[in-house]
Order: C-alpha cells, then structure tokens, then sequence
DNA sequence: TCATGTCAAGGCGTC
DNA sequence: GACGCCTTGACATGA
C-alpha cells in the first residue's frame, strides 16, 4: 500500500506546473518552463522518497500546452534524457505515479471537435509516461464525462471512442467514479465493455451511489484492476469538508475517519491517493497511521517527521481570507 | 511592489 | 440563453 498526494508539494519552494499564457507563447519559453518543471518534479520526488510518499500524481502542466497546436516545440526528443532519468528514479525506489486530465477532457462529448482535442491531451500526458519508459500500471485518470440528458448514449458515446484510442492511452486509461453524474455502477458498466479499471474514489461514492456499502464498492472496484497490466488498485480519498457544500474536499486529514476507511478496506491492498487540501502534511499523517497497522514499511534511515500547523477540520480555522472585489457582469468589462 | 483580473480547453444547474 | 460554479494557482497587468 502506497500513499500519496496530488500534484503540489507545499514543503518545496517550487512548483511543477509553471506555465503561462498562450498570448506569451514562444518556443524559447517552452523550454525554459518545461526544463524548470521537470527540476521541480525530481526534487519533489526525491522529498517523497526520503519521507516514505511512494505514490504522486504528477502535475499535467509540466509541458504548457502540451496537446495544443500552438506547442510545435520538439519537447520529446529535446528532453528525452530528462524523462528518462525521472522514470527510472522512480521506478529504482519502487514509487507509482498517476496523470489526471482535467475536465476538459471528455470522451463522450457529442462534439466530435472536443473528443479529438481531449484524445490529443491524453497522448500527450501517456507520451510523458512513455518516455519515462514507465509500464501500463502508470495511469491516465479520467471521469466518464458529461450526461448530456440520456446515461445510456452518454456511456455508449465513451465507449465508442475508447475503441478509437492508441492503445498506448487505452493500456493506461482508468475511470473514475464522480460525484453527481456517473457512479460507480456506470463505470462497472463501462469495465464490461472496455475493460477499463475503476479508479474508485470513496468520497465521490458517498455523494452518488446505488446503497452500495462501502466494502462492497471497494471490493467491486478493486476486481476491476488486472495484477499485472494495471497493478494495484489505485484510489482517491477524501472526506466531506464540515460545514461545507456537499461535495467539498476537506482541508486536512480526518483522522478517525480515515482509520474507520482503511477499516472497510480490509485486506484489500490499494494505493491511495489523497485529495485533500494540504497535500503532504494529510499525506505524512496517513502514513504514520498506516505505520503503526504494520500496512507500510517503516520510515526511511535518517526520516523526521515534519512539524505542520494543528489540522484545520473546519473552515472557521483558516485565517481570514482578504476580501475581493466582487467581478463586475460581463457587459461592463 | 502590490492588488486584482484573468487564464486553452466543458458541462451542469439555476434563473 | 446567460451566468455562476466547479477548483486553483499563478501569470499578467495596471495602479
């Protein structure tokens, strides 16, 4: 069992995702960026490694634009030994990575112009995992997309264009159930006819489901993942943030609930990703939890546990957010 | 330097 | 049909 955070290291002065706006485009900049990114994600692997994260989603911004017509930059080839050198630090340390596309990317859209731009943006993120010379069990992670009034055809739709996709996206492509439109039973339906593995999400299930109970989901999810060509199951976390709209991520690890989670899991072994607001810090609590279940090796030689601030388990903690001015209506912008 | 408006991309819900 | 929202950081710009 791994864990891990998405995208954003809060501990590291940098960031894997700088990009900038498509007026400033210039290959020059493309490079500067992408070379600074790719910086960015070593140091913050090599942080998760020295502190026992061995999963992390990795920022689809590293390449700014990188499905988009503008990006004629040769970035596969120029920083080929780059990705290279990535994929095989992680793989040496035995980490797992993932990609999520976000919602711009959707399959069963009935525009045949937004599937193309979203199968673009799916090569173009399974082309990173590729050139880290990563196998199938790296992910894409992706939501089954819009209802657009009818579920059948909406499922129809996706599947339809997954039979259309590379295989090189197909091998790496997983579903994940969402939190008001598909649930997992939609996506069970879709591993029927795919084979795509369900990348359950629990917090999502406990917004949208059928009366599953949540071992069931688990345990329906998990046999959707083939062992060897898609690994261990991967998964999202979250809890509901207190005092929040339904459906918000919240902004620390709940602790209680998280035990009472890995005590539905059972002995099943998955890879857990936690979307939680302040990333690493949620993600260092989880592993000492685990550590003391025995569910992950102990810390690495030489490992000290950060000091974070007290967990905010309610939006009353946070300090107070400098008021904005609201946005003027659009007819007078 | 600081504050604020805005950013490639979609779709749902509300009014 | 128009608009707000999702989720979010950070780029870009103007004061």
């Amino acid at each position: 069992m791994k864990i891990g955070y998405p995208c954003i290291n809060q501990s590291l002065d940098c960031t894997s995702s700088t990009t900038f706006r498509l007026a400033s485009y210039s290959d020059e900049r493309v490079e500067q960026t992408v070379a600074a990114n790719l910086a960015c994600l070593q140091r913050i692997l090599e942080y998760n490694v020295a502190h026992g994260l061995l999963f992390f989603r990795i920022s689809s911004g590293i390449v700014p634009f990188g499905s988009h017509p503008v990006n004629t930059f040769p970035w596969q080839s120029r920083f080929a030994a780059e990705f290279r050198a990535i994929g095989d630090y992680i793989k040496a340390h035995g980490m797992r990575v993932s990609l999520h596309p976000d919602q711009f990317v959707v399959l069963n859209s009935p525009s045949p112009d937004i599937v193309q731009r979203s199968i673009a943006e799916l090569v173009y993120q399974g082309s990173m995992l590729d050139l880290m010379g990563l196998d199938s069990t790296a992910k894409l992670q992706i939501h089954l997309g819009g209802l657009y009034g009818d579920r059948d055809t909406a499922i129809e739709r996706f599947i339809a264009t997954f039979h259309t996709l590379p295989a090189a996206v197909q091998v790496r492509l997983v579903v994940e159930n969402d939190d008001r439109l598909f649930s997992l039973q939609d996506c069970l339906r879709l591993h029927a006819a795919t084979g795509t593995p369900i990348l359950f999400d629990n917090f999502h299930h406990e917004c949208l489901n059928h009366g599953e109970p949540m071992a069931e989901a688990l345990r329906l999810a998990a046999a959707t993942w083939h062992p060897t060509r898609d690994g261990v199951m991967m998964m999202d976390y979250s809890s509901q943030s207190p005092g929040e709209r339904k459906g918000k991520h919240v902004s620390s690890i709940q602790e209680d609930l998280f035990r009472g989670f890995l005590h539905e899991l059972g002995s099943l072994d998955a890879d857990i990703m936690l979307e939680i607001k302040d990333k690493e810090a949620s993600a260092h609590r989880a592993c000492g939890i685990l550590r003391g279940l025995s569910l992950v090796p102990p810390a690495p030689a030489g490992y000290t546990a950060p000091t974070f601030p007290p967990a905010l388990t309610d939006s009353s903690a946070l300090p107070p957010r400098k008021a904005r001015t609201p946005k003027k209506p659009v007819a007078e912008r």
